[in-house]
DNA sequence: CTGAAAGCGCTTACAG
DNA sequence: CTGAAAGCGCTTACAG
């Protein structure tokens, strides 16, 4: 392998002057450019990585925490993992994959041997045990995801809970005054997962300040589960009118079709949002409007704020909420006024 | 941060016994290393990555190439990478993800830069651009999968044709005669993609040597698609009376639901059994007879080989197939007499 | 615009 | 069983 004194010698120039060349970090004679450039090519010369991390103290390797749960999705945890990797080496990083046995050992480990120069959280609990380590080690770290005690962090996501209130108020805007929740199954709340809390938050603010009745349901991911969610909030809810999806894309397909299953007209109705979505409603039947969480979003802006807080030193927490986005694709209408007025008359 | 000459100071000793205590390279006396160990504890020493890189000429870092394509099935995926990630870190690496965009000039980076030890490859195609790229740099790598010319490589996986060929002979042991096989979408196969190629190929012998009668069907991860295949074996095989699943679980539960609802008997009618799969199959209705595609085992075996040649420096070309195990669930059954001797009179 | 040199923090022959 | 020292291949003040 080739080293930066064989460039240096094929180009007849010091070996500073190479790196200064390759760095970029101040201005090389066109000339001398041009032949470290064909001496670069020449012996397929590529800087040392250990080398590198060592006299530059720093080694472009981010870490990546995201931790698989029994409940884990896998389509989305993909997503994000994959997104973080892309962000990252857009901006010239690699990616280290922390497995979960190792998760807070593992961060020890690529902080304090100086391996990562900062690390991604993702898959952030309420109480997240990976915050005291990361805290203890003074490491620096992006958070995807909003714990509950967030001094002294770093976050970044989607504001949930305004996605939660703006699908609300989309259907109470549309005169829906009977509206169901169909959230991930149980486990993830108890478990303490961060955005499913933060949704189910907001939902609960939203129909309280719009004074809607409401039913939750938590169906796990079975034809069983969702049949009988859909059952119960048509007990729990005798004007069911309007419909908050905020779960996985089989559970919402399983419910769409136990809705049609029932005679249940969509969006006449029904009205349904897909709230902090992270698949594509446009091929549902019909296609649902919808609040989307975009992995790219999250993970690009996290990886841009990390790799900028590790380039220019900038220290201090924040915590940046992403504003939902509404999409229409027409699976809420305003009741029809007939249907309206009854109803309205039986609630007063 | 601490470094070793804190740690030889405080301990009062040199460097290099710092050093050869804590790799374990050579023998220590033991008051010595009492307190080289206090001292690490006390300062909370941890080697610095890069020097360790650079005078070490070794990084403990394995690149992990793993494309996503669009028919990637994101559970078995994520598991194969999992099982990468912890086999490496029970051996002390950590595990670079390198992304599609990326395949080739990420192979080349990491490899020529000295950042990672050596590469595994995952998802692997009949014929893979990666092969040529990892060739010509000379890189430490394991497959796992088996492309088409492994001239050079070194590879491990399930021996997919013998599990095919385990799959039918079972079948035909029990006295069926006229077998189905579920594969992957079409899109899979024409696109490259190693193992479903492999296991086709294997069915293909089989039933050929065995002398039964056979069908295949690819149906994509839809309703109607799985309920079409059912359809299209039954036609296509008057005598239908076994079926190899070499699909994605969720087809493979379609598959099922639909013989259930078309009155046809598991596993008296048509017995079942799925092979290769990535999957449980213990709580099917009836639990199906297996040949597991075991993620932990190859990408172990994978690992360990690519580590060994690491670390002893041992090269040499081999493909290493995996034996398959058959596991018994009762979803095949021998075809009772009665019904066995018209049929075979058929078929004479 | 360019070079000589120190130094990053380890590992590992070499020596005793 | 232990130490002094060379050297891994870069980056970056310092100097001109």
């Amino acid at each position: 392998m080739a080293s930066i004194h064989d460039v240096a010698k094929a180009a007849g120039v010091s070996i500073s002057t190479v790196s200064y060349a390759l760095s970029g970090k101040r201005s090389i004679g066109a000339d001398t450019r041009r032949r470290i450039d064909a001496a670069v090519a020449e012996l397929g010369y590529r800087a040392n990585a250990g080398a590198r991390m060592l006299a530059g103290s720093r080694t472009n390797i981010l870490a990546l925490t995201a931790p698989l749960h029994e409940d884990t999705y896998h389509p989305a945890h993909m997503r994000f993992v994959m997104a973080v990797t892309k962000a990252a080496r857009a901006r010239d990083y690699d990616t280290l994959l922390l497995v979960q046995d190792d998760a807070t050992a593992g961060l020890e480990r690529v902080t304090s041997s100086a391996l990562a120069d900062g690390v991604v959280v993702l898959d952030v609990d309420m109480h997240d045990e990976r915050i005291e380590r990361l805290r203890s080690l003074g490491a620096r770290s992006v958070f995807v995801g909003i714990p509950e005690d967030t001094t002294g962090l770093r976050c970044v996501d989607l504001d949930f809970e305004a996605a939660a209130e703006l699908a609300v108020d989309r259907l109470a805007d549309a005169g829906r005054r009977s509206i169901g929740l169909v959230g991930h199954p149980e486990g993830l709340y108890g478990r303490g997962s961060n955005f499913p809390l933060r949704f189910r938050r907001g939902f609960g603010e939203a129909v309280e300040r719009r004074g809607v009745a409401h039913a939750e349901v938590y169906p796990e991911e079975t034809r069983a589960a969702t049949r009988s969610a859909v059952a119960t909030l048509i007990e729990r809810l005798p004007e069911f009118d309007g419909l908050v999806l905020n779960c996985n894309e089989p559970v919402a397909r399983a419910i769409l079709a136990e809705l049609t299953a029932r005679g249940i007209d969509v969006p006449g109705a029904v009205s349904v949002v897909a709230g902090g979505a992270n698949y594509s409603t446009r091929d549902f039947a019909p296609p649902l409007d919808v609040i989307p969480l975009i992995a790219e979003e999250s993970c690009e802006r996290a990886v841009e704020l990390l790799v900028e807080s590790i380039e220019h030193g900038d220290a201090g927490e924040f915590v940046e909420l992403i504003a939902p986005r509404y999409v229409t694709r027409g699976s809420v209408v305003a009741r029809a006024a007939s249907e309206a007025s009854p109803r309205t008359g039986a609630r007063v």
